[in-house]
This record gives structure tokens, sequence and C-alpha cells, in this order.
DNA sequence: AAGTGGTCTAGACCACTCA
DNA sequence: GAGTGGTCTAGACCACTTG
């Protein structure tokens, strides 16, 4: 309807299809439309947002870009589901010795919520006396552990993660409360494994380790989670791939 | 001129908008615009080319988001140098403490021409008895030597390679040999210094190092370099993202 | 055959840069 | 004020998928 396009346009300058965009990633993020099923066709979503076609097509070809959507020629328009198989990899960078994603168990081992600390304020652009839960898991890969993470995310993203036993990926979770994730980066370095990181990875003390420094943002740009992996591999490997 | 266009579209049902930015791709490698100086504006390209501006603009957006070209509104589009500042730091994950990107001196430890060997074959994709070149590099930076280098490249991008004292980065090369460059992917593994290695980077023998394994593609796909890096790292670190 | 997204056209108007 | 790229419109036709 009319409607929309009044209400977002009017007093902005801001771009009709970012307008457009922002929008639908709303009721993307809000869960309107059902995971893995059509939305309607762009002429008819043009038509309700009253916007031509043109717009309404890089509105959603920005989408698709940015993972929320799968456009499929002669099919339709579809929701992704974050948590299927092709986008968990997203953030998840091992790869076993053949080049698949690594998967396994995850030992939840603690997992508790308080105000943030001075270092993790730097890294999630919180505010002091903001809340967060953080986590530890031991992952394992055949039996095998092979990372030890502390995870940290803000309270205000996920109210009540605590009080739960979350999912063990991040692309869950966010769905879960609702949150949309954009972009991320990594920072890898050697460091040598302390005597507590060593027995949990059940390893010799002073092992070399790969520490991997991840934070994940939303959609919209805010730090959504903070993570510390120490990371054993055997014949996994990092990947790190240039666009 | 409409000849472009037939001759381009006539025969073929790929997309005119990929056939034009094919077009366009070649005129930048083969230097008939010079770096970093502005192209014809959209409209008149469009009529030289015989498609329409909304088509000329498809294929030009798809250069930049590619990086050959820079658009500014109110200005022009650029022709990217590749060896500029901003572009360098593609193929080169490697951050000092600050964030910034580690140059440094390299010295050239050795170059010859061979051919490929069953191992490269696998990762360049070549066919046996092609040839490549072979180099050796160590990247020292403020005058502490911080990565080893065996690079191979195909003879048949670069040819006579190896009968000159050639650019240490990638992307000088590619663009002194015309070649256009695309993706690419690096493996990261922990390894042990072997002596020799750990003879070059002035670091006790067995000392735990990163293997930086990288293939870079051209624009078309065709492998142009494998690179075996063996990196310590003081102060730096690796850095990876998610877009 | 009907419906979808993908391509292509041919404009208009706006925002920005620079002389 | 002239020239550039950025946005937006309103269609037509094509390629593909599905009933």
């Amino acid at each position: 309807m009319l409607n929309s396009r009044i209400m977002t346009s009017r007093f902005s300058t801001r771009p009709l299809y970012l307008q457009v965009r922002d929008a639908l990633a709303e009721r993307i993020a809000g869960g309107e439309w059902k995971l893995g099923t059509a939305i309607p066709n762009e002429s008819d979503l043009a038509r309700q947002f009253g916007v031509s076609p043109g717009t309404m097509r890089k509105a959603l070809d920005l989408l698709e870009a940015e993972h929320l959507l799968t456009r499929r020629q002669g099919r339709g328009t579809f929701v992704n589901d974050q948590a299927s198989e092709e986008l968990a990899v997203r953030y998840s960078n091992i790869r076993g010795g053949g080049g698949e994603r690594v998967g396994g168990d995850v030992q939840l081992l603690s997992i508790a919520e308080g105000p943030v600390s001075e270092s993790e304020c730097l890294r999630l652009r919180a505010r002091m006396h903001e809340r967060v839960h953080r986590i530890r898991r031991l992952r394992l890969s055949e039996g095998r552990p092979y990372m030890l993470e502390e995870v940290v995310m803000p309270a205000a993203l996920f109210p009540g993660l605590s009080e739960q036993v979350p999912s063990h990926r991040i692309v869950v979770l966010a769905q879960q409360f609702g949150v949309l994730l954009g972009k991320g980066e990594e920072r890898i370095t050697i460091a040598s494994a302390s005597p507590d990181v060593a027995g949990a990875l059940q390893v010799e003390p002073a092992t070399p380790i790969l520490n991997l420094d991840r934070v994940v943002y939303t959609f919209d740009g805010r730090p959504a989670e903070w993570r510390l992996g120490r990371c054993h591999l055997s014949d996994e490997y990092y990947l790190a791939e240039f666009k």
C-alpha cells in the first residue's frame, strides 16, 4: 500500500531502495515470513511498498547478497534459514583434511551473566555497566577436543540467554533472538597452551596452538559476539578467502 | 559504435552486461586506458557499445565490485592502479600490532624456471610439462625476518619472469603482465620450523610457525600463483574477514 | 500455460564535484 | 553552470520452473 512509501520516504533522504531493504529485513528478523518459504513476487512487493519494480529488485538483490534471501529464476524468492548447512559455514573457517566443515560434539562448560569488563567493552563497543553473557565450551571432532571457546555476548541483544541451554551455533542463536548477523573479523595468532587450556584440549602444556579472536557484528553493525578460541588442529586447517 | 554490440551479442546467449564487462576488462588489462585516469562517462560508453545506459551501468558496477574501477559521484569512473596502497592489502592479511599493513624489505633468495612438479600441478590446475617460475624470498619487518616464501607462477601467464628481478608484490607483477587478478584462498596451519626455515627466520629450530598456503586466481578463474609462506609472527596477526 | 526472476531498454530527476 | 555518477521509474521481453 502507498502507506509504507509515504511513511518511509517523506522525511528522509536515505535512498528508497535502502529504506525498502531495511523494512524487508525487519519483516524477516521478526519472523513474519516462514523460513524457507517463498515471499510475494517482486511486482506484488513493489505495489505493496509503492515503489517501482526496479527499486524493489535492487532491495531484493541487496538482501540476497547479504544472505537473508535466495532468489531462483522461475521459482521465487525464499527466506534463508540461517541454521542451514550452507550458511552455518559462514562464520566458521575451520575445515577438515578433505575441505569439509568440521562439525562434531560440543560440551558446555559454563554459562553466566554479568557486567562487562574493560577489555570486553573495547571489543564489543559496549558502554560500562552493560550486561553480557559469558559462555565456555569445548568443541570436539570425532571425540578429540580441538577448540576451547570463551564467548561473550551482549545481554541487550540476547536477553535471558544464560537461563537456557543455548545453541552452540551463533547463527542459530541469532535466528532465535531475531538478530540478523552481518560482517565479522577474526585475528589469528600463534600461542602456547597454558596449563588449563592444555588440560581442556588434552595436550602437553606449552603445545603451540592457534588463538582465534573473532568479533561478529549484526546486520546493522553492532557487535553481537566476541569469541576467543584456543585451537589445536591436527588434520584440519583454517581457510581464509579473498573476494 | 554499433559494431561492438553486433559482434559480441549476435552469436551468444551470454548476458549483454557480462559481454560488455569482459570487453571493458580487456581494455583495462591491455592498458588502453591510463591508470588512475577517468574513462568516458557511462552514456558515452553505452553509445560506443550500442547498449542502453542501464546495461552499461550494470557492467561498470560489476567491474567496480571486482576492484578494476572506482566510481565517484560528480567526478567520474577511474581505472584502479592495482599497485596502490588500498589494493595491495587485498592478498596480504598480515597486520601489525596497530592494525596497519606490514610492509618492509624483501630479499630475493632465488628464482628459476622449470617444468611443473606433480604437487604444483594439483594446486595450479596445470597440465604436465607446462613450465613455471619458482621464487624464494624472505620478507623483513623493521629488519626482522618474518616470512620465508616459496612462490610458483605459471610461465604461460608470466612469460620471461625469471629473466628479470621481479617485483615482490603479486599485484604489481600481474599489472605488468596484463593479468587481472580475482579471488584467492589461503589455508593456514601450525607447523614447526625445520632447520633451514629456522635459519632463514633466525629462530630456534622447531619454533612453532604459521604455514600460509595460498592460491591466487585470475579474474577468469585460472590459478596465477601458489605461495607457501612460513611465517613467524611477533606483534603481528593474521586478519580474516567475513562478508 | 502460467508464474517467477533475469535482462534490457529509454528515459527523468537528484546529489555531488569542480572550474 | 556543466558534467558526472546515483536513484527511480515504467515498461518489454526472455529463460526457467512447475503444474
